[in-house]
DNA sequence: CCACCAATCAGTCAAAAGGTTGATTGACGT
DNA sequence: ACGTCAATCAACCTTTTGACTGATTGGTGG
């Protein structure tokens, strides 16, 4: 028997998943939680095999730091993402910070159950369009963008200033910079916009 | 007893709002689509008070076209639009359309339940942060910009400098620089980049 | 162990961007 | 004829951004 933790602050979807797994024979959703942290607490305390984690948290990406958290346990569960939107920072993030996987929400039940007996064996599961775009991603070594880059690169596409980004990630202004000049660098750019319009020309932000 | 139809392309959250209003007396889910079209059909056939309709359907927003078709029906059921993110546009195109309401999906059970009865009774019910956006906005009625501040614009959100944009529309920079200031009034930013984010999210920019 | 690199931050400097005030011109409508 | 407004520009000043230099930490791979 799979030892699942759901992780989402969507009711919803955590009925919904709820529901859904519950047909499978093998897998028992052991406890729900729409809090990062209560779980991250849960799985320090009870013996869990996959944790299927939700990355944001009203707004916030909190589900990061969660997943990292939860690698940091001694003897710790998997950890798979399943998100909406497949951006790709937060999909390198993920993946950075211990993620065993990344599933689409719109995914259907069979592959959902699918891939959690993937990651409760270890293996790493992506979604197939995910996996694809990162195929084509290392094929292009010369303008890949670090997740951090990728990560100050979006907010800079949100309109946010180097304060203000620096305030969402807990960095100094300094280090905002620091990552955006490798990112023009990288780009072959000069301005933050202009970063923008070229990172949006190639796919890499929305 | 109030007869919702649920159309939703993600099998977990069609699980998810079956599973949440099982739980209301008043409410009984009769149906549940994955194509809009089909309940489109289901609503022609039956008799239905309020139809749950999701507006993404696979990156599609097929679910304003399924709106103004369920609403031309003779007696036409109720349509309450759930989505994940609540974009300006959208709200707008779901109310025009004919929908009764917009809530977005990280609503509370409860609140989705009070939504239901209050569309059933032909009430329009709006997510607090929708409401709230609508009333900012219409206090706020000068939004269009003037062609030559869309002109300006569209550079910026290309990556040109203000001397650039200057150069190719034969202007000073001062004057780039005054399209900009009142550009930013209008749209209640105060940066280029902002600016960008907020005319793309609004569709002015593509 | 060492090389390399991502990520973090500091300090300084020059350039770009943004805010404010004020002015001129030419349409457009009443 | 008059007011209104888009469009144009100038001058001044503050803030933000970007360029450069350099340093530390932690992890990965040979």
């Amino acid at each position: 028997m799979i030892r699942v933790v759901l992780c989402d602050d969507h009711p919803v979807v955590r009925a919904g998943l709820a529901a859904v797994l519950d047909l499978e024979d093998d897998l028992e959703v052991v406890r729900q939680f729409a809090v990062a942290n209560e779980a991250v607490a849960f799985c320090a305390a009870q013996a869990v095999d996959v944790v299927l984690m939700d990355l944001q948290f009203g707004g916030r990406v909190e589900g990061i730091g969660a997943t990292r958290r939860i690698r940091a346990l001694p003897r710790p569960p998997q950890v798979l993402v399943l998100t909406t939107y497949d951006v790709e920072s937060d999909v390198l993030a993920a993946v950075d910070a211990g993620a065993a996987g990344y599933l689409l929400k719109d995914a259907d039940p069979a592959a959902l159950a699918a891939g959690i007996r993937d990651a409760a064996r270890g293996e790493t599961v992506l979604a197939p369009s995910i996996a694809q775009r990162l195929v084509r991603r290392t094929l292009r070594p010369d303008t890949s963008l670090s997740p951090r880059e990728l990560e100050v690169l979006a907010l800079v596409a949100d309109g946010l200033s180097n304060q203000q980004i620096g305030e969402r990630l807990f960095l100094s202004q300094a280090t905002v910079k620091s990552h955006l000049v490798h990112v023009f660098g990288k780009l072959g750019v000069d301005s933050r916009t202009a970063a923008v319009a070229a990172a949006r020309s190639t796919g890499m932000i929305r």
